[in-house]
DNA sequence: AATGAATGAGACTTCATTCAT
DNA sequence: GATGAATGAAGTCTCATTCAT
């Protein structure tokens, strides 16, 4: 394969495993671990079959990299974003949502958790990297927030961390699975910034009436 | 293979789809569909790689009956226990919860909301049939009762409905998906009862303390 | 399964294995040996798909009973049909051929031909079978009226017997192959009388004018 | 599996179809379509399993294109053979007779025809295939040299052409048969050269004796 | 570095055959 | 005699992986 010039291309060198992780990623998303097919894989890198072996050991290999790449980067993000934070706390938490998903938009890695959730079992080791290096950590930043609501007398002192972390980040987190699973059933798209205002409104202030 | 009779086969053509597809629930749960090999399941249903077939066309044909079999059994019990309720609305709601939490537990589902989320972009007619028959009918459910809680009073009138059931399901779902994904690395198991208590307070009462 | 007097059905016992050796020959001629399944076989002669090995070993000797049966009758009447006749002989051949041809369409046993040609390498014995009890029969019944036609005077003296048997047989032969295998192509049905005729015709006066 | 030079494949992707299709055909004829393993014929082209399918979408593909490759090309050498003949038409028929026969002997497709009349009801459209590109192709060809013979007064004017193209071709076509299926019974092999003069000679000169 | 022909273990599925009822 | 649930060997086809080029 040659350019224009006649010299053969060297510019993407460094970039070859990195297109394949970014295949590799939308079909792991797309259709799983098993029914993507190595071949597809290398086809959508723009390489032919033999040339991820030349950057990862194997398919599994191929998919720990695709999940410690994408979800890594975010929580790292993630985690930047949270600092220095000043204000009342609903509004600081309403912030971290918003910019959590623009983060997640922008690294197309919202399908890395319908991923995990699906091969949870069959990737012990994956699954206990994701559990200690994301949820734990995700886990942590928003038990600051909480915990820092809760002492300026902003939040419930009855609350309980654990639950309440749990129950804030299932509505986030479902939204990305919804969009790797059933969204397209959907009359409509979802319109996530007006759904994450949503989800914190309901969260902070309950159904309802006050009383 | 002999059983303890000495004679070669049980011969129990009523009991055996439901035996296979039990066996195949847990096993498609557990490893997914494409890992899940037939002769798994044959062989924990008590039975030899062709058995299957008697009853089923083929493998996608079971994961149809498995989940169809172990959903719609279960929406159809959630509306039962939603007919006739009275008093209060928000105590109805945690009512409701709680009752799909045991007939959940009761009927060992709960892991076909993962293998939905999994297998969805494989199998675009059985997720479609998810879509209608389970999902859809379980917003219906939840959207009466908040438009009940709404003309009542007793809940918030600026709620938007579409966006609050999604918001409200959550949680509940997003239990199902980590007790068959990362809860074997919590410290101590869930506390359904508990946990879902606590989702209804968090939901009805909201972060923030009042006034 | 009872009629309607209550009492269980006796009436066809022994005409069991002819009832499933029909079924046999018709999904024999029409599939082949290997593409037809026992228990279509089975269907076919109304019963399940233990029944057949009540009368027969297994698989292959129902093929090998279906070729014996169907034409040792056949070949058995040919041989009868040639005896006594008188007159010349080219219209005893004539007379022949037709009485054959009556006879393949009345025992329905045209496709036997093509079922062997098709299995002659799968089954050596019955082949070998095949060809002492009726090639070489058939052939010994043609050899015989050319013999006494050319000791006649009636037939050319210079015919090599074993090469004229062979070629005045193929027409025939290859008739009963052509229905099992291309007729249906054809505009219009062959009238088999006629073409019996014909090939009589043209192998007694040949394709040349007299000159 | 190593080859003699110590090296694991051979590594000759523009020969490997026709040496697949080449042991297909060997054991296609010998054995039939079904009975014929996909093993049996990678074993038999100096392959593995896997490496037919890199070339064929499957099974019955590969009988297609053995059949198609095979016959077209005798069919097209025999109108080629067919063209520009001069002199008595009776002496080109014998002489296209050899040609074909020659033709037939190098090209080791003899068998293909017995392939054909077996799997015909099997595969329908290849069947209609060789019914179009063979056998109408064939019979055109003899009955433009029957209608020569015919209009030069060599042949006799009073035979139907239909019918006698059926009746010449049918102790050629019987001849491939018999190689295919029970020749090996005969006390010595098949003369063909001698057989197809014999041939020649009784269907233009007839049995009978003239006058 | 990249290719892609080839491998071969392994999955799905079929079906002749058995035998308790 | 008849049934038909069950077996399990065997066949088709897939695809992760290798390695000569």
């Amino acid at each position: 394969m040659q350019n224009q010039n006649g010299t053969r291309w060297h510019r993407r060198k460094d970039a070859r495993p990195d297109e394949i992780l970014a295949a590799a990623q939308i079909l792991f998303i797309e259709h799983g671990y098993k029914a993507t097919k190595l071949e597809d894989i290398a086809r959508a890198a723009g390489v032919t079959k033999g040339t991820p072996y030349l950057y990862f050991e194997n398919k599994a290999e191929i998919l720990k990299a695709v999940v410690r790449n994408g979800l890594l980067a975010n929580i790292t993000r993630l985690e930047a974003a949270a600092e220095n934070g000043a204000g009342p706390v609903a509004a600081q938490m309403r912030l971290l949502m918003q910019r959590w998903n623009e983060d997640v938009q922008a690294s197309q890695s919202s399908g890395l958790v319908k991923l995990m959730v699906a091969e949870a079992c069959n990737f012990p080791d994956l699954a206990r990297f994701y559990y200690d290096e994301v949820i734990l950590r995700a886990r942590a930043l928003l038990r600051t927030l909480l915990t820092r609501g809760m002492a300026s007398g902003e939040f419930r002192a009855d609350l309980d961390l654990d639950e309440t972390v749990q129950i804030v980040l299932a509505p986030l987190v479902m939204a990305l699975l919804w969009e790797h699973s059933f969204a397209r059933f959907e009359a409509e798209p979802i319109d996530m910034v007006r759904h994450i205002d949503h989800i914190h409104d309901l969260l902070t202030r309950g159904l309802c009436t006050r009383g």
